[in-house]
DNA sequence: CGGCATCCACATGGATACTG
DNA sequence: CAGTATCCATGTGGATGCCG
């Protein structure tokens, strides 16, 4: 509390109560999670069905359920943009936007060391 | 699959079959993975025990079965380093140690967006 | 120390159906 | 379209105990 100034990196939590790593994985470490702010930050805002179709086969269930845990921790909003057809975006708020960089991250990680045989490994 | 050039960012999955996203969120999108990978980061080396303690709670069980995993998926190797008295050493491997970027983006933006008081919203 | 075995409670997730 | 409700199989995870 009483230093927190200007070092970006050196994250570590080296014997702190807190650490960001345990509360990030809570957060976005749910298998799905990572994957619908992956599709918002690709596709921009979507409807509901439009995301179940980008995130590969997710029920309705569960993709409901995650949209509601992430609008929980703000990362993520949804809008009614129109009543009457009945039409809903999903988009990340700037919070969840700010996700990218973790997003890009794993990604360019996936693609560098898992390549689609070895995912069944 | 006729490009795969250059670009070290654009790893959007656009249209693609296979998405890193989706592998790499399999992989490490399981609550206490990121956690472990972290540990096995800041702490180096480090015996069963040892690492419990670090992983903040974390039971027998599941640091076991996790360690598996990961060693499934070639992150994270073990060794024994002494026989009597019985003593192991965990490790990550290459492409465990690899994935510090990842891990160290959670952490940042963990630090950044995530306050110990938010963690409970 | 470094685990695995067991039991059991609860969470997760798929399928299906139905509503506004 | 945008979900919720229900049922149910499976997974996950804690507690405890034991063994090498």
């Amino acid at each position: 509390m009483t230093e927190g100034a200007s070092e970006p990196l050196a994250v570590w939590c080296a014997g702190e109560e807190w650490c960001p790593i345990t509360t990030t994985a809570t957060l976005i470490g749910k298998k799905w999670h990572p994957v619908i702010v992956h599709r918002l930050l690709d596709n921009g805002p979507s409807g509901f069905n439009e995301l179940k179709e980008n995130v590969d086969g997710i029920s309705s269930k569960v993709l409901s359920e995650s949209l509601e845990d992430l609008q929980e921790h703000g990362l993520v909003e949804r809008d009614v943009v129109n009543e009457q057809p009945f039409r809903v975006s999903y988009s990340l708020t700037e919070r969840g936007a700010s996700l990218e960089p973790v997003i890009t991250e794993m990604a360019a990680w996936g693609k560098e060391h898992l390549r689609p045989a070895e995912s069944e490994a």
